[in-house]
DNA sequence: TTGTATGCGTTATCAT
DNA sequence: ATGATAACGCATACAA
């Protein structure tokens, strides 16, 4: 007998339609079955507002329909996109997300890892600064951005490419002397061959090319040092930079007009993710645009297709230059 | 007789033990246990690396520690810092977050409101535009921002004394001819507490106020429209304006600078959310605070302590007013 | 304090 | 095609 206020169960709707539990599970899950008896399954589920419970089915079927995804929060626009294209993807497959924001902290990042592990998800998609990460064999993980091994599939946008584009993109606008700007960790990582890749283009294009890579952890502030050791009689020495990410850019952007020079007239500026403010108006600047549709498709595809296990370990999409306001063209 | 690559169960570790299956429920569940048996039991987790299987918990004790949140989108970067602070909340509890992106679309909320029961959560935090949302018994649920019924209790911020304050601090900035610009339904709902408040306010402190107010789906160029409608001579008739969001207000400051009014010389603008750039970088324009913490932790606090059943169907947060540059002060 | 047995709601394998 | 029954992995009441 179940409780008044219980959530019903197949068993309840068994035996208000008359007929076995086999039927009813068979209904639910459509295998096909006798069209009166669906009927009066398909009622009966009606009248007491039956609906699966998700645990029992999972225990039994050890499939969850569920992916975790991990980053470390979401306040940065550009993993709050990602997320979101992510959403979408899974959704379009019937799959549901566990989301964990780890807040860059590498032990709360395993943590979760373990507790995805646990709650038994389909797949891990995760964008992590963990290098020591522990994967576990049990579920298909992939990664963002980020190579760990060559048993853990990474997808990413071309950042060389990028790097390279964004070179490419300053010369054609009349840039002679050029600048890289990057702040975070010097390990190789994705986000290193946008420098790479810039550097390659400006040595293929003959073009000067200065380095300012900051660690982790120092202040904004170094940059407006180092900005201002450059600046001879109100002139900067260069007249295009590239900044690893848009958010830097924006604020390089700021800084340079607040000590009296022009952005694009004099120093013209490009990011790099295609970060949009409030999501979807305009570019903060003239960006390497991230494909973030492809990269959450091919993760989501990876992931609950189990894909990754023919395919390379590394999957490189490609980038695009967008205008916003900061070059000339 | 476990399969070799099968995940071990609490079975294999008590045979790996030597204990009895209860004995390993207890140690893992930290209920006490001789300190022998204790020790061997945790040496076997350690050595099968086993993990509980949330299903089995979950559909034995029916508690998955699991909360559902439902908001439009992540793109918005208002929604995107709301659902960053939940997490937050969420994680210092053990809880971990389930979460759906619905478009704006009801149908899509109605399906995650039972998705979400079928997931047995523990409790629903949703901000959703569906007044029609049909709300299950069986799981607590508390909304953001919209009143729904009695029966689902409601957390906002003090939408209509931030419209007050909006007033008064244009007012106090030397403003004597008041705008307020909104888009969206025209159904009384929090943020339509906005415009009433400031309406009131201004009433109270004797300056007109002219409202426009767009339906869902209207062009943005309306806006633009209104404004040219209200230029004379290169002077607008507002000294100052009230928008119903950020994204709203910073949209209005870019047409009025390329209509060639200065802002905050000319016009003052005061918008509503307090969204930053990137997430937390500077304010967008000045505007009236959510207090987005606050915000998650009553909802969270709500949904996970069961403490809706004894508080008042509304909980209203107060907001603060932060200068972003589009005000004299 | 430790071990045993039962059932949670579902799916899948059988006979019927 | 349909109905009975045995797992799935865990927690807990109860017996030892």
């Amino acid at each position: 007998m179940s409780t008044q206020n219980a959530a019903p169960t197949m068993k309840d709707v068994a035996r208000e339609a008359g007929v076995a539990l086999g039927t009813v599970s068979k209904v639910v899950n459509g295998i096909p079955v006798g069209d009166s008896y669906r009927q009066r399954v398909e009622e009966a589920i009606e009248r007491l507002n039956y609906r699966v419970n998700s645990y029992a089915k999972g225990l039994r079927s050890s499939k969850s329909f569920l992916v975790a995804v991990m980053v470390p929060n979401l306040v940065n626009p550009f993993f709050a996109s990602l997320v979101n294209c992510i959403d979408r993807s899974l959704t379009a497959r019937k799959y549901k997300m566990l989301l964990f924001a780890t807040d860059y902290d590498p032990q709360q990042e395993q943590e979760y890892v373990y507790l995805a592990e646990q709650q038994k998800v389909d797949g891990i998609i995760c964008l992590s600064y963990n290098s020591q990460l522990i994967v576990p064999a049990s579920v298909p993980l992939v990664s963002i951005d980020r190579c760990f091994s060559t048993n853990v599939p990474c997808v990413s946008s071309d950042n060389y490419g990028g790097g390279r584009l964004a070179a490419e993109k300053l010369v054609e606008n009349g840039c002679r002397n050029l600048a890289f700007l990057r702040i975070g960790s010097q390990l190789t990582n994705e986000p290193n061959k946008r420098k790479d890749g810039f550097v390659s283009a400006c040595e293929a294009l003959g073009v000067p090319c200065t380095l300012k890579i900051l660690d982790d952890g120092s202040p904004y502030t170094d940059f407006e040092d180092f900005l201002r050791e450059h600046l001879h009689d109100g002139k900067l020495d260069f007249d295009g930079i590239f900044c690893v990410t848009d958010s830097l850019a924006y604020q390089i952007v700021n800084s340079l007009r607040s000590m009296g020079l022009r952005v694009p007239e004099d120093v013209q500026i490009i990011g790099f993710d295609g970060v949009r403010s409030f999501g979807d108006l305009e570019f903060y600047c003239s960006t390497i645009v991230q494909p973030l549709e492809d990269i959450a498709e091919t993760c989501v595809d990876m992931v609950v297709e189990r894909r990754w296990e023919k395919t390379p370990s590394m999957v490189c999409l490609p980038v695009t230059y967008a205008y916003g306001g900061t070059t000339r063209q």
